[in-house]
RNA sequence: GGUGGGGUAGCGAAGUGGCCAUAACGCGAUCGCCUCGAAAGCGAUUGGGGGUUCACGCCCCCCGCGGGUUCGAAUCCCGCCCCCACCGCCA
């Protein structure tokens, strides 16, 4: 949720600001709904303070007195009770515009519309060069039984995989590095639900725009969760932390669900589009003044762990019109695939300002004033994506795979070989 | 799933229809006095959201959540959620 406040008192600014993205559809119609709801409060409030008066007499009122303060009071609860609908609706209609207005894009995010308008910033690391012909993830998963599709396709339905084998082992190894990784820089470990209400849902802006990515769970009305960056977020709603208590970061470590609704066709085999993955991710509730801080701690850590893997990756930024409903600025890495001869996105790294923040009511106090905190999130490693990258990048002339230096104490093994 | 108890400020806890909602009482915290300094003691302060105003201020809402009764609800009624205890079941 915006700052309707803003809205009100600079709306050109929120339509400067918007314009980045190519305009935001509601943005008079939400405003228009604001001034009516305070048309209405201001009358509410009016009649209220009368109604208390009213009432508060008949207590201190002389008996003979009292039937006529009674009246008096009746009269204006009646009143009252006809024009309190109106004010519920009015909040109502406000808040259901409001709710599809996305966060409004940093100064530093290029504008378009489109992901033809992303901008690469850089490309890091060297590209394998081989005196062979490279396999993809798919054909060296195969021959290493890494994973198993058509088999999850008989228990589950298409994109689902069974991770096997030296597959797992890898997991495991991946999982724990990148854990130790961020406890070591302060992120808290965290296994959360992955089973959660509406509100932890709609707090993260993930409705009611995305309704269709996610998998619900009608008779308990629970969503899965596509990151653990809900639940993450969810954690401290309603609460107000210590300033001194900032930034709280925490690595969340769990399975991913999505629907990938509309992706029929693309990355059908192997493990880069799949209805469930594991990941770790990074959380942080920062202080508002500092959350830019905070976003360039979180990028470089996804940038050192991307290195550590001795994955060759490019940066991407995400143009205004391709951020999410709560991104003021979101970057991804993409991981060079020499097998598919192509980049593939394996993290992503957002700023939602106070935009989740204001939904989920999470706020610091620091003695003398309390504001929203800022909310980011980025990915620490998806493990199924970087096991694609892991495998395209290492891979050598036999078909066997070399570990990385950095995860080797980890895995217990320098290569994945039949 | 069953039975019983409970959800009031940072914490504990009183409050069973208006005279107690910024909310008693206790603790904690902050500031001040006292002191060479500290403890003790004394005094003051110690919620969130919203509307209006240049401002001082004024007003509205919030006692787990949502409804209802009433001129008036923390208090009475209905539904739901959560916590605790015991029983049942269970990886």
């Amino acid at each position: 949720m915006i700052d309707l406040k803003l809205l009100r008192e600079e709306p050109d600014k929120a339509k400067r600001l918007y314009a980045k993205r190519g305009g935001v559809e509601g943005l008079e119609r939400a405003r228009q709904a604001d001034a009516t709801y305070r048309e209405i409060l201001g009358r509410v409030e009016n009649l209220r303070a009368e109604h208390n008066r009213a009432s508060k007499a008949i207590a201190r009122a002389e008996a003979k007195d009292r039937p006529k303060a009674i009246a008096e009071a009746r009269r204006l609860a009646d009143e009252l009770k006809s024009i309190e609908p109106d004010l519920d609706q009015a909040v109502r209609e406000r808040d259901e515009i409001a709710a599809y207005l996305p966060n409004f894009p940093h100064d530093s995010v290029p504008d378009g519309s489109s992901e033809d308008d992303n901008v690469v910033e850089r490309e890091v690391g060297d590209k394998p060069e081989f005196d062979f012909e490279p396999l993809d993830h798919v054909a060296l998963g195969e021959r290493l039984r890494l994973f198993d599709g058509e088999r999850a396709a008989k228990t589950s339905g298409s994109r689902f995989v069974y991770l096997t084998g030296m597959g797992v082992m890898l997991e495991l190894a991946l999982v724990r590095f990148v854990m130790d990784f961020a406890l070591e820089r302060g992120f808290t470990p965290v296994i959360p639900p992955v089973l959660v209400l509406e509100d932890a849902m709609y707090g993260t802006g993930f409705l009611p725009t995305d309704e269709h990515e996610f998998y619900k769970s009608e008779r308990d009305d629970l969503y899965l969760t596509g990151t653990s960056e809900v639940a993450l977020a969810a954690m401290h709603s309603g609460e107000i932390v210590a300033t001194a208590e900032l930034p709280l970061r925490y690595a969340g470590f769990s399975s991913c669900f999505r629907r990938e609704a509309g992706s029929y066709g693309r990355d059908t085999k192997g493990l880069v589009r799949v209805h469930q993955f594991d990941k770790v991710e990074q959380f942080s509730f920062a202080h508002p003044d500092d959350s830019w801080d905070e976003y360039a701690t979180i990028r470089t850590n996804q940038e050192r762990i991307l290195q550590a893997l001795e994955i060759p990756y490019r940066v991407l930024v995400m143009c205004a019109g391709d951020l999410g409903a709560s991104a003021a600025k979101k970057v991804d890495h993409e991981a060079w695939l020499p097998g598919a001869n192509r980049y593939m996105e394996v993290t992503s790294a957002t700023n939602a300002t106070d935009y989740q923040a204001r939904r989920l009511q999470v706020r610091c106090r620091n003695g003398e004033e309390t504001r929203l905190v800022h909310t980011l999130n980025g990915t620490a490693c998806a493990v199924g994506r970087t096991i694609v990258a892991l495998v395209e990048n290492h891979q050598r002339a036999d078909g066997s795979v070399a570990i990385p230096e950095a995860l080797r104490p980890y895995a217990g093994f320098d290569e994945l070989r039949l």
